[in-house]
DNA sequence: GAAAACCCTGTAGCCACTCCAGAGTCAAGC
DNA sequence: GCTTGACTCTGGAGTGGCTACAGGGTTTTC
């Protein structure tokens, strides 16, 4: 099958496998007489393996160590499962900081009933009046963005 | 003040302000003779208010609006709610998409307990058997990877 | 044999920064 | 005056995970 076929069993953009062969994740397929890609049935399994990582928004760099996993003896599976609970982890954390976002978003938002006398709206001067209260000291970790930490170079 | 105090007094990096700059949420500032950016009072007051408005996980176009609304009649009051409304719906959905992606995972994790045989890893399995069953058809819509949408080009 | 549909490579763009190279500026100490 | 070190400047590249496009080649269909 050629590389649109495998894209449409699979749900997967053609730029997107593409790219996936350039990261290492696909192994590089045979070529047709036309230079065309050439797969069989066991890169669809594996693009849809990790296509499905991707729904669970597990990163690259995560789905390349299952890859390996996968491909290694079955006593690693400890390591699978240390993988995933990470991985929950990070999704743990990720909804406890936009909770707390929500709730100071909504805080702020009281601030502007309809009602309310616009000459001063209460959001902007409480954006300010917070700002300038709160010196925002280094605050270093993101709170969003991703599930994953932004990496920092070298 | 040079850029360096700037960057202290509202815990930003140096680089992040020429970044506003370029951007135009911060106004260019003055030059000293060496063609040092000098500032005033004023920009701590305006990159505190963005800084803020970051730490709410705002975009820097939402930013954007906020500034130019700030700067206008008041009575534009309402659009900084709706703005607001919108940017904490985004929030709600994305919550509702990690907790479903939570429930995924823990799924997925009871089936590699530590005292099943480890001869075939229930994860990895699950993951490839998910996969099969599962065309993942077309889920064009993204799980997670920030509270606002992937911008499409055009 | 011509048009349409598909495929190829390579590059640039998205966001919000972050980091770096290579150069210039400035204040303090000798 | 000279050196050292801290600070600043510009411009460019890198991050993740794609997506889009330019400019060509190939295959299929009419």
């Amino acid at each position: 099958m050629r590389i649109g076929e495998l894209a449409q069993a699979t749900g997967t953009q053609v730029e997107t496998i593409r790219y996936y062969e350039k990261e290492g994740l696909l192994p590089e397929p045979g070529r047709s007489d036309g230079n065309y890609r050439v797969y069989g049935p066991e890169h669809v399994d594996l693009l849809q393996f990790i296509r499905h990582c991707r729904g669970l928004d597990m990163s690259l760099e995560e789905v390349r160590v299952l890859l390996r996993l996968r491909d290694a003896p079955a006593e690693d599976c400890g390591d699978v499962g240390a993988l995933l609970d990470e991985h929950i982890g990070h999704v743990v954390q990720r909804i406890k900081a936009l909770r707390s976002l929500e709730r100071q978003l909504r805080d702020l938002r009281v601030r502007c009933a309809p009602e309310t006398d616009a000459a001063q709206c209460g959001i902007l001067s409480g954006l300010a009046v917070a700002a300038r209260a709160a010196p925002v000291v280094a605050t270093r970790e993101r709170h969003l963005g991703g599930v994953h930490a932004p990496k920092r170079r070298r």
